[in-house]
DNA sequence: CCAAACCGATGCATTTTTTGCAGCACAATT
DNA sequence: AATTGTGCTGCAAAAAATGCATCGGTTTGG
């Protein structure tokens, strides 16, 4: 709630008991806390604040403010879950075609926050190629689709997109850990552990590859991403993954790093759904949560 | 309060029924506002209005929400009067010493304002030429001091600064009245009313006579401003006074135009305390208010 | 059945506001 | 006496709000 944050700042200042203490927990500069609060007291006729030596304290009247502050964000807590009951966005069913790039960290993570606020919502996550998500969209036995590269994106309203290099995936203490560059034709000299050519990062690295007059020749070629990131650890063998399906734990022993956007194209992870139907509204909900993960995400 | 405008800005639009008559009332672009609560909604996390073809109405979470708005000014105001009962401001005395210019329009009103809010607090108004105001400040007898041009300055702490050019003032149906643009000389040729020597518009217009080779002979000298202002009915005269002592109504039987800033200088109108002197809370705060007055007053 | 009127929404250039940086004066501590 | 920490302020850069022109859609009036 922007409006509020001149409160944030004011109790942040109360806490920390100087505007220069308070300006390190609030990510700002001294002195534009100082004009806040200044601008503030402007505003509200008196100062809130004895100015000590050592810093700030509040003065009486800051003390019936801050009385005033924590009554009215109790309030406006009740007012908004009052909304989000009589909404129905803590009851009902979310359903979401996914690419299986999105199972280990992002979609249990985010499903996991969903329930936190409303576990009153259920979820089914059906885990399709690009060609079959967009096909269970059109059928209604998905309300969302989470899909990277789809192709015939007729009939799919893009609620974000979401651009994703494609990642080579190699052991950490392999020959490939310690290049610093990586490059498409370094890759090439591994046994390769492809995607089947129905997913989309098989197909841009099909598009790499052609671009340089190379074929690919995988040892492994398989439906399964979990298989693909695990197999690189038990030969030297290179996969290839989507970022967001990597851990970012710099813990693992699987290692990975970017592709050059010289050799291989960015593909778009989107969210959609079907176009011109207005979803339930748990997941209309889930799927604004979505978008607001998915561009944080995108400012990394 | 600024934090509250996006409040103000939705009960406009609940009133006036659609986003550009509502526009109209505020003094906003329909795409600003509209670009307010589109934003609003979307921190709220739900939309609060219902798109008709027709305008905008309340939705259920936008009743509910409105009811929190009224409570939360409510709790307010509450507390503004609990901090003002607090710190003084609605009881003791205010006593200013202050120009003629300023006792035919501007004080009055002033006065009016903060007794309105503030019925406890008794004033006391000094009329004192620019030396007299500046030792009833020394000598504590005034707590405040808004003169015109003051001469000594030490011991005077300037709170705001308001230019104030010279004005002539003649019949409404005289011949000065005819002219598009003042100078010192048009003025030269008629009878004049001039304040006494003591006076900061006595001694500008000395100034621009000397320095333009004239010399003044006035018809009449007075000490009182109210003198000069009617005088100028009974014969073709013409008076001088500086705009915040005149009347604003086109109706009035006495015109006023600024002398040509290239003839006579700009004086400066200044609002003042005793340096370093910690007022009373009353006069304090009346001090805030014309502060505040004067420079919307600046702006036009 | 079409044209006009009115609605909210949006892209873009401009204006206004906020913020960060560097430095000041003042007081307390070392 | 030197150092540290405080709030405050002028100025330039960054960010947000606003105005303008325009779009697509629905109702109203002829």
């Amino acid at each position: 709630m922007k409006y509020l944050k001149t409160f944030e700042l004011i109790e942040a200042v109360v806490r920390a008991g100087s505007i220069r203490k308070a300006a390190e927990d609030t990510n700002l500069t001294a002195s534009a806390l100082n004009r806040r609060i200044q601008n503030f007291e402007q505003e509200f006729g008196w100062p809130i604040f004895e100015r000590l030596p050592r810093g700030m304290r509040l003065n009486p009247a800051g003390e019936l403010l801050m009385h005033h502050i924590g009554l009215q964000r109790k309030d406006l807590a009740r007012v908004q879950s009052q909304v989000a009951e009589l909404s129905g966005e803590r009851r009902g069913h979310v359903s979401i075609a996914c690419s299986q790039a999105l199972l280990p960290y992002f979609l249990p993570e985010q499903i996991a926050i969903y329930r936190a606020a409303h576990p009153g919502v259920t979820f089914t996550v059906n885990v399709r190629d690009r060609a079959q998500a967009e096909q269970d969209l059109a059928l209604y036995s998905s309300d969302l689709a989470l899909v990277f590269e789809p192709v015939h994106m007729v009939e799919f309203e893009v609620l974000f997109a979401l651009p994703q290099a494609v990642y080579a995936v190699f052991r950490h203490d392999g020959p490939l850990a310690r290049k610093s560059t990586m490059r498409l034709r370094d890759c090439l000299d591994h046994k390769l552990v492809l995607p089947a050519a129905s997913y989309g990062v098989r197909h841009l690295l099909e598009l790499g590859a052609t671009r340089s007059g190379r074929t690919l020749t995988p040892a492994i070629e398989t439906e399964s991403f979990e298989l693909i990131r695990h197999y690189v650890m038990q030969e030297d063998a290179v996969g290839f993954q989507i970022p967001i399906g990597l851990s970012t734990s710099k813990q693992d022993t699987i290692a990975h790093r970017a592709l050059s956007a010289k050799d291989v194209p960015f593909g778009q992870l989107l969210l959609g759904q079907m176009k011109g139907r207005t979803l339930p509204v748990a997941s209309s909900k889930f799927g604004q949560q979505l978008v607001s993960a998915l561009s944080q995400y995108a400012e990394l």
